[in-house]
DNA sequence: TATATATCCTATCTATTTAGTAGTATTTAT
DNA sequence: ATAAATACTACTAAATAGATAGGATATATA
């Protein structure tokens, strides 16, 4: 499952995506208001993609943020990997996140070669998903 | 992301229908010893498979658990779902633990359709793999 | 330059889930 | 009887999810 913090990035993202006409940066309140997310929780989402290099964000009045980049180059996969870690069913399969098991042997494990499968189907849907995909234009 | 619980529980299964040849029904103590798995943990898990008809059990001397049916007949998605629960990335598009999404709606939901996808595509995989083919033999 | 209004940052909180552990009751083969 | 296995109940500790509170800082504009 992804989380509701996860859903709420994306919903965040396409929101911004849809408003972005008009120049003027995307107020979180309006966000907030308009996709019923928390505002403060709704903050800290919007705070950590403009981290990631996701949004830019202007302060002061008449602030709010922006995507950094155009809609069609933010992939579902980077915005969940941001909010959520890694997509794999397990550590050890992992692209981005990569872990040893902790207990398996990764040469004499059963499932890995299961989950790699599932891992790249999974990777050949959402990769080709982006924030314009998403959008309703 | 599976949980170790679950691993636990793919691992053990594999490990009894590995040595089920001599009639005998196998001990958690030997699958905890051979699969280090904590013990009373794994005591709970074995439950569990028991009470969803994955397992046998038999008490006191000489006890201990027995696959129920044939492991070709034991799917790894239906192990997951006893353990871990609903398999999709969003609870609106789980097949066996569906749930409406708190506050998206459905009709307009942007993400639902990719997560569809997904689920099908998993599933195509993960409903093919069993007990059987995942053992060694 | 004062002020209103926005993001930024730190800290805190509650509930749930994960990953167990401990101890006792019950069953069964010998 | 007794040893040895599962069954059951209760508890615990750590991590994660899903937030909330309050003040610091930046900025447009009157």
């Amino acid at each position: 499952m992804i989380s509701n913090k996860c859903k709420y990035a994306i919903r965040a993202l396409v929101h911004i995506a849809n408003n972005e006409q008009d120049d003027k940066p995307v107020m979180t309140s309006d966000i907030a208001h308009e996709q019923q997310i928390p505002r403060k929780f709704l903050e800290i989402i919007l705070r950590e993609l403009r981290n990631n290099c996701i949004l830019e964000s202007k302060r002061g009045k008449d602030g709010g943020f922006r995507l950094l980049r155009a809609a069609e180059d933010i992939s579902l996969t980077e915005v969940m990997r941001i909010i959520d870690g890694p997509i794999a069913m397990l550590p050890c399969v992992s692209l981005n996140y990569y872990r040893k098991c902790d207990e398996c042997e990764e040469e004499s494990c059963e499932i890995k070669a299961v989950f790699e499968q599932v891992r790249d189907r999974t990777l050949d849907i959402l990769n080709g998903q982006t924030i314009k995909s998403l959008t309703l234009s």
